[in-house]
DNA sequence: GCGCGAGTCAACCATCAGGTTGAAAGTGCA
DNA sequence: TGCACTTTCAACCTGATGGTTGACTCGCGC
């Protein structure tokens, strides 16, 4: 992935509506009335946020049938991941403890859902 | 980690300067002088760079002697690598491909390299 | 105690990002 | 055809961000 490419995904995951709307998504397609479903914020907003998200190669929306689904790309996850492994790979070397992994991954779930509360900025 | 905690990392990565810092810093501590030295930017710039990465808790700076060391923090890698990891997770049983995931890592140098040109917005 | 270099703070400027509203295209169906 | 719904585009406002310059503080060696 190009630096441009990693600034673009980097900068999509900084915003809590765009990650929250991420984290739906891996549970299954949707149309954007459905994404825009929980947030206070205008339909034309939610579409402005897809599109950062589709700019970054994170989600697509394939053609077809009047409400067009958005789908999750997951592939771009590989990428970032890897980015981000040389440096935790440091982190477990260092002070020798994986279990911090583990915790962190079990908080991902309560971590999400305060995060699905404070969606408008 | 909080949901405000991780805008703040990924916000934090999505500079370009920002992430050549932190690739910089993984090669051992520095003065914010030296790693102010390649870039062609003010100190007080890169003083502003830092303090963002401080404030995501990417950077700690260690009180000393007067030419203060600036130092990666690892923990941060492994809250937001647990984040992309359930993503990245569904990818590879999705499509039974690791080695992407490695090539993506044997890219990474010259990804950065890449990366170190283009450091000015 | 003085001076110098490193580090920091503050004010300012330009651009970007997230949101709004309004209007205009597309698309599908009765 | 016509209508309703989805999608997109454009203009605008506000706050955050990345950069500048200038001034100020902090340690340390002499």
């Amino acid at each position: 992935m190009t630096a441009d490419g990693l600034s673009r995904v980097f900068a999509a995951l900084a915003d809590p509506t765009r990650r929250d709307m991420v984290a739906r998504l891996a549970g299954g397609d949707a149309t954007v009335n459905q994404l825009a479903e929980p947030y206070t914020m205008s339909l034309q907003a939610v579409y402005k946020h897809l599109k950062v998200l589709e700019e970054a190669g994170l989600v697509s929306r394939p053609p077809g049938p009047q409400p067009r689904s958005v789908r999750l790309e997951l592939d771009v996850f590989d990428a970032v991941g890897g980015w981000i492994e040389q440096y935790r790979r440091r982190a477990e070397a260092r002070y020798q403890r994986l279990d911090a992994v583990l915790a962190a991954m079990r908080d991902k779930d309560e971590a999400r859902d305060q995060e699905r509360k404070g969606h408008q900025r």
